[in-house]
DNA sequence: AGAGGGCATTGATGAATGTCGATGGGTCAT
DNA sequence: ATGACCCATCGACATTCATCAATGCCCTCT
């Protein structure tokens, strides 16, 4: 059954479809922030990657902080892979390092902002 | 002031520091699951970038189908890069497609699982 | 049937990314 | 001071990715 070209069966199965559509014409998109979207897919990239995810969830969990040399342990990749990841999640803000005597260690970055936790939790708790 | 080669204000600093380390000598990092991983890395990835943020982003906030055609208009992009893109989202689980006509509307999968949700409202909302 | 619009696919190209070996700076023990 | 260990950086390489032009299929209108 046909009205104006378009199928009732569909029009009940999309909610919502929007305006009768005529060749040409097209719809304006809601609203997305540009800044947004540049700043959220930069931490969405840091976070692409299941050695930087795990890294995270380790530091996430242990909540304290973790040394370089336990990743380049417990990981089976190479100590310069290790220290390249590290420094993408702290190039993204994601965690903060000291020095003590020859090792390295990590943890969360203490100041995070609250979004960023709430995202962090919902992924890894 | 140190003591064992320790300097007690890092001690204080590093909250939880593991204990006093030997050269050679890692400790157990926290079980994070491989699979996990894996996972959620391929759903950071399906994000990690702008456009399909805002897309996603659209498709969110409008609770609605919406038509390639809007993105290919709304968006400074070529055709074939808005569908390339679109399509990673569809293969990523996270949307999917009705044809209607001579147009093909895309909205947020009905079926996603409630965590993918939850994380998708802690990202855009 | 023919024309034209909407969209996916293909092929190609430049950029970004993950990985490692080699190197070097820094720290501690001998 | 010398050696050993920890870690970051550099250079190189293979892979993946974002992007576009060209093409082809499907649908609709005339």
């Amino acid at each position: 059954m046909n009205v104006d070209g378009l199928r009732y069966d569909l029009l009940v199965a999309l909610k919502e479809l929007p305006v009768i559509r005529q060749r040409g014409a097209c719809c304006e998109l809601p609203e997305v922030d540009e800044d947004w979207a540049d700043q959220t897919s930069d931490l969405m990239k840091a976070l692409a990657d299941p050695t930087r995810l795990t890294m995270m969830a380790s530091l996430w969990k242990a909540q304290a902080p973790i040394c370089i040399c336990d990743f380049t342990a417990g990981l089976d990749l190479s100590q310069p892979t290790i220290s390249h990841h590290m420094a993408k999640l702290k190039e993204a803000g994601l965690v903060e390092s000291t020095k003590q005597g020859i090792w390295i260690y990590y943890r969360v970055r203490a100041d995070l902002s609250a979004d960023t936790r709430k995202l962090l939790a919902q992924l890894i708790d």
